[in-house]
DNA sequence: CAGTGCTCCGTGAACGCTCACGGGAACGTT
DNA sequence: AACGTTCCCGTGAGCGTTCACGGAGCACTG
């Protein structure tokens, strides 16, 4: 017995000579086309389903009206945060007849330039949450129609979409500072390559911290890990610094719920003994006990919002910019 | 000025002429090959840069080795549910090197057939949460490898993965009824066709049920729609109907978390009052106040047993079953 | 009977790329 | 001086499909 190498792929052709008819005739078949007697069109298809035919994707795309996919690039499906985002893209995208390849990295920051060029090579446009400056001009460089998302050092030739979290910040701090507090603490993501860079929340929340005569120095920001275990672990060093902290901002919900849940557990009263604000308005936080503040992000304009700006690429517009503006929503938690 | 109809795609030969080099020239600058000299292979490339040339995904697939695209269809991104499967189905994906593509029905069994038929045209093998028997034979019949997952009524001929509720059920009837709880009512989905089939996690309620001596009849069963305002919109009903009932089952966490914040707006104590158990064991079950009971079920290997089976059908294999055993957890809802 | 229309089917050509091969120039080797 | 090597580069072929065209067969018309 012959080792067969690879098992060459059937084609049209195939089926043509299989069923006594040209190529012609079996694409008239498959395709429901009308110029063919129904008896023909029924007996080769019964060939070609014998036979195990399936047209070639890469063929058809080569000739007929080309499809387009999009790429989507996040950090990870089961921050829900994406979801959101991604159900935006994939709304957007469909009315416009595109398909969404997804991509994850997992949040790791050195699984960004992979993924990048996996993208580069599969892809007709993108939108993206990365990080990595050299995943970013990967992408940048290849030409493609490129969005790229909540990243504050994007350069000045590639689009955007951002949230503005300057007047974000200055609208939670404000309504903590209204409530009475003045040592408010916040847990930064420690995920982040640019911690404290210019336009970062970080540095956002320290300027309208200040902006209230608050303290703020370095001193009142805890990185945290982007998870909710990572916002308790943070909790806890906020607890051990012995700051006396009454209120804390989180970079995320995500973060800001699990740093509420761990004051809980450890017999704290919220909002009395300490309030928690959040960032992005995930519907989790609508949920939990007490309901958390939070800057509420419409996630899924911004996805759609992306998409239509990959569109105008298309058509040949310039690199452009979306701001997403947060609503900051007063719940039990503060 | 002439109307141009379509721009007409740049092409290697493009840059070829226009560079004063062959094809094969670009296509080495390109593609990093060894066999070109390092100033030739600057040159051609500022000048692909400069036309905006970007090789065609579909002529590449047509010689070099193919890519595969595995569809994903979901029915709602934004359920909780499918993110955890979407995560599990993409990390399987990418250890093989595929990409993966994911459409949303939207939770929405007219939209069904649609996506079917993008799916047939656009990838090459496909797993699939879906419903409708129509849209199911369409992929099916199309010959690719193809995982029906959470299908009760799943043709034999088609592989799937489905979760075993009735070993489920068991667990979490018992459960409630250890706690002395007599009268129960299930919050079913009425968004599935087969609403009551066999199979069903609506009929494996009531034959649970009836194991344990309970009246186990249609009554004690009421629709609701498949998100946390259909749960609480049944739990209305439950307590409208007069049953007494001081249990509730969800059909999923997200029906049993909605009826549970309802019972509670109404001044009811949980699990005092009433107790209530979910399906699926979300993430957000743990968060919510008070954490849920829940069938416990690992969505990601759901996902990654689907992409192995759609892998086996690949290399020949017939059509099979994966089961997942879900896991009763307890916690205060009950 | 020639002409006209309709139905069904087959034959080049083209899509844009990579692979396999071959060839010329420049260099070193016998 | 003739011959091998190495380095670059170009030419034909082929991937699998659809589109545009043309042609055969038949029925119906004038």
């Amino acid at each position: 017995m012959p080792m067969s190498a690879r098992p060459r792929r059937i084609t049209i052709e195939d089926v043509a000579r299989s069923a006594g008819v040209s190529r012609q005739t079996v694409s008239r078949a498959v395709n429901d086309k009308p110029e063919i007697d129904p008896a023909t069109r029924q007996r080769v298809l019964r060939v070609a389903q014998s036979m195990g035919y399936r047209p070639s994707r890469f063929a058809r795309g080569m000739v007929g009206p080309r499809l387009t996919t999009l790429g989507l690039v996040i950090a990870d499906v089961l921050n829900p945060f994406f979801p959101e985002v991604v159900s935006g893209v994939l709304a957007a995208a469909d009315e416009r007849g595109w398909q969404v390849a997804v991509y994850s990295t997992g949040s790791a920051l050195e699984r960004e330039t992979a993924v990048a060029r996996t993208v580069v090579d599969h892809v007709d446009a993108c939108v993206a949450f990365l990080l990595d400056p050299g995943a970013i001009e990967l992408i940048h460089r290849s030409g493609m129609p490129f969005v790229l998302l909540d990243n504050e050092h994007r350069p000045p030739s590639v689009s955007g979409g951002r949230i503005d979290f300057a007047t974000g910040m200055r609208h939670a701090v404000g309504h903590l500072v209204e409530r009475g507090h003045r040592r408010i603490a916040m847990l930064d993501d420690r995920g982040r390559p640019d911690a404290g860079g210019h336009g970062t929340r970080h540095s956002l929340f320290l300027g309208a911290a200040a902006e209230h005569g608050l303290p703020a120095d370095g001193e009142w920001v805890f990185p945290a890990a982007n998870s909710l275990e990572g916002g308790a672990a943070a909790m806890d060093d906020v607890l051990a610094g012995g700051f006396g902290a009454t209120a804390v901002l989180g970079y995320n919900d995500l973060i800001a719920i699990g740093a509420m849940r761990r004051a809980r557990d450890r017999g704290m009263r919220v909002p009395e003994d300490c309030a928690f604000v959040g960032c992005d308005g995930l519907t989790l936080s609508r949920l939990v006990d007490p309901p958390l503040t939070t800057l509420t992000v419409d996630k899924e304009l911004l996805g759609r919002a992306a998409v239509r700006q990959v569109a105008a690429q298309m058509t040949g517009a310039g690199a452009g910019e979306t701001v997403i503006v947060p609503r900051l929503v007063v719940r039990a938690s503060s």
